[in-house]
DNA sequence: TACGTAACGGTTGAC
DNA sequence: GTGTCAACCGTTACG
């Protein structure tokens, strides 16, 4: 049986996977490398990562404070919920006359939906068609009547407490909600493709994974495949392992960011959250995604703060003595003078 | 040369 | 169990 291959080399050498997110780590890394005045070009060539990638994630990052990916599949919420049913049926049930457009303009009204999660107008039709239509009908499930109503059509999980404007901007783009709330993720990464096992550096990604102590390492690795050996065992992008395993502990200068930022603050188990499971009761704010059940992440996010950062920003002669060494510290490979 | 971004092909997960 | 859909991903190429 021929075991595909899912990892592929970019234009710079550097290994990704199409259609997965790059490791955390290195999603750090690029935010972090860009927050010692790196420029983005430079951690491209480094990190060997697209520029466009590069750009996308810090612009991401800039946005949102987030280095996370955002959620990956999943569907929409719901927003005929039996609450919304409920009041479109009363709704109905007070003025049979009352048009679709109507309802919309109410349920606004009265604040059973917000904007962003309003039915359209065809969905209230499809709703008054479908659940509603019969209403005057005898026999309907109408509740006060003693009977038990049916099953409700729409199998539903309390979706209402999602809420668009704190989770979702204009744009839609996922932003960050309260901190610390809701942040709890709690589907397990379900997926094998995570990109840390393609390229081969679980233990970068999850250094507790290697003790897997929860069951959950062995998912992982037995992720049949993957055909690791098509890849360096040395090196990833451009890192080299034995700075990988550096890069775990994390022995840099504290004069910067790294101080507090993490490496590797995002395991596998933390970086799954941000997948699926985002819409619905499971959805999460992205924003947030730093600022979950991990504390390291939290940290992570605070580091964030555009203040704290001028206010974090070594001497101008030490800048690019930082500069070098962040890179240096990523790769064994000098640091080109050009990178100034 | 550096950078932003649209297009593209891919993955994912809810329905 | 499978297909569809809409979200996301990173790379590439272009301006």
């Amino acid at each position: 049986m021929e075991q595909p291959s899912y990892g592929e080399v970019n234009q710079l050498g550097g290994v990704f996977v199409n259609g997965r997110p790059l490791p955390n780590a290195i999603r750090v890394r690029i935010v972090e490398l860009a927050q010692l005045g790196i420029r983005p070009c430079d951690i491209s060539r480094q990190l060997r990562v697209s520029h466009g990638c590069v750009s996308k994630i810090l612009a991401r990052y800039h946005e949102t404070g987030s280095v996370l990916p955002g959620a990956i599949g999943g569907s929409k919420p719901r927003v005929t919920t039996p609450n919304v049913v409920k009041s479109i049926r009363e709704y109905k049930r007070a003025d049979p006359g009352m048009f679709a457009w109507e309802i919309r303009d109410r349920l606004l009204a009265d604040a059973v939906c917000d904007k962003y999660n309003v039915p359209s107008v065809s969905s209230i039709s499809r709703i008054l068609r479908n659940k509603i239509g019969n209403l005057s009908q005898p026999g309907q499930h109408e509740t006060g009547c003693g009977v038990k109503p049916p099953a409700p059509p729409i199998p539903y999980s309390p979706m209402c407490a999602y809420s668009y404007p704190n989770a979702i901007s204009p744009t839609g783009a996922k932003l960050g909600g309260p901190p610390g709330v809701g942040v709890g993720l709690s589907r397990a990464w379900p997926s094998v493709h995570t990109v840390s096992n393609i390229l081969g550096i679980r233990a970068f990604m999850d250094p507790s994974a290697i003790a897997g102590p929860d069951g959950y390492q062995q998912k992982m690795e037995e992720w049949p495949c993957v055909n690791r050996t098509s890849f360096p065992s040395h090196a990833v992008n451009g890192i080299d392992r034995s700075h990988i395993d550096n890069d775990i502990k994390y022995n840099q200068s504290p004069s910067s960011l790294s101080g507090y930022m993490p490496p590797c603050p995002y395991s596998s188990p933390s970086q799954c959250g941000v997948y699926g499971g985002n819409y619905g009761h499971h959805w999460q704010p992205q924003g947030t995604g730093l600022a979950h059940n991990d504390s390291h992440l939290h940290t992570a996010m605070n580091f964030k703060s555009p203040s704290d950062v001028a206010d974090r920003k070594p001497p101008s002669h030490l800048i690019k003595q930082q500069q070098h060494e962040a890179l240096s510290s990523v790769h064994s490979l000098a640091l080109p003078t050009s990178a100034s």
